[in-house]
DNA sequence: TCTCAGGCACTAT
DNA sequence: ATAGTGCCTGAG
């Protein structure tokens, strides 16, 4: 019997807290001080001391895969430094420290992200557990039970009513067709990441209830295609206040003043100026 | 009881 | 192109 992985790394400019929670991801449990989830398709349990990320995980992971998932691998000053191209973001970058988007697994983003139009944060986390609890596979770590969500095939097997009765609601034959979609090849994520982003952005909208919005959620969050900038309604309003007076502003409009004021990395500026006024308010914008 | 939430598809203009 | 409306669900 060896023993399993765990080991210690370096993380500056890190906030792993802030990290799990500021929404972009949905399915980590919190006991303490300590997080259980996946990476990859193994179980994971991580602790922030400091500047170090402690972790333990299942047997096959590795601190590299560990490192890549926090986005510890990414250059986040240079990033930062890229996007802090006004007042308004540079007071943005001043209260928020050590967000780092994550490398989210493709399938789990895909159904986090179909559960969340119309959907509140706190249910759209309980629906992906709840999914992952009855359907998935359970991974056990240090004493705790951590569930995966069901392969694509086996998603697809449990239908549209097994999706409702996990609190699905209308988005259940979303997840169904979308899960087809993928165990027959008529999705295919490596095509997706092989493509440019308007290509991947487009074939991801092939799926039923992946429009614009969650189509660039899932490029920025599972593909890291940091140009992506997912406007809902609280950056809609922001970007409003901020940049344009508060003048209403249609989306496609605000996606593309967002790749041009902010550059490649607009997909940061959105995750940071997210986090800024869903803390502080909308109003703060102004 | 009623409204509404981190959208989307469908339909009618 | 663009606007209006229904959709599960449960918390306030």
């Amino acid at each position: 019997m060896s023993q399993l992985p765990r080991g210690i790394l370096e993380a500056h400019d890190f906030n792993l807290a802030l990290t799990l929670e500021c929404g972009q991801v949905f399915g980590w449990h919190k006991y303490d001080d300590f997080y259980f989830g996946i990476i990859g398709d193994l179980a994971v349990e991580l602790e922030q001391q400091a500047s170090r990320i402690r972790f333990s995980g299942e047997s096959g992971l590795e601190a590299s895969d560990v490192r890549h998932y926090l986005g510890l691998d990414d250059d986040l000053g240079a990033i930062l430094a890229s996007v802090a191209v006004d007042p308004f973001m540079e007071r943005v970058l001043t209260s928020v420290k050590g967000l780092r988007l994550l490398k989210q697994e493709p399938w789990h983003c895909l159904c986090s992200y179909l559960l969340s139009s119309s959907n509140r944060v706190e249910r759209i986390d309980k629906t992906v557990k709840e999914i992952a609890r009855r359907w998935g596979r359970r991974h056990g770590i240090d004493g705790h039970d951590v569930y995966s969500l069901p392969e694509p095939a086996d998603l697809a097997a449990c239908g549209e009513s097994g999706m409702r009765s996990c609190g699905a609601g209308f988005r259940a034959p979303y997840l169904v067709q979308a899960a087809q979609m993928v165990a027959d090849g008529a999705l295919d994520f490596d095509l997706v990441r092989s493509l440019p982003y308007e290509e991947a952005k487009s074939i991801l909208m092939t799926v039923k209830g992946v429009g614009d919005k969650i189509a660039d959620c899932v490029l920025l969050f599972a593909f890291s295609r940091y140009e992506a900038f997912p406007v809902d309604v609280w950056i809609k309003k922001a970007i409003e206040q901020v940049y344009f007076g508060s003048k209403k502003v249609n989306n496609k409009e605000i996606r593309r003043f967002a790749r041009e004021h902010f550059g490649p990395y607009a997909g940061y500026a959105q995750e940071y100026i997210y986090h800024y006024i869903r803390t502080y308010g909308p109003e703060v914008a102004a």
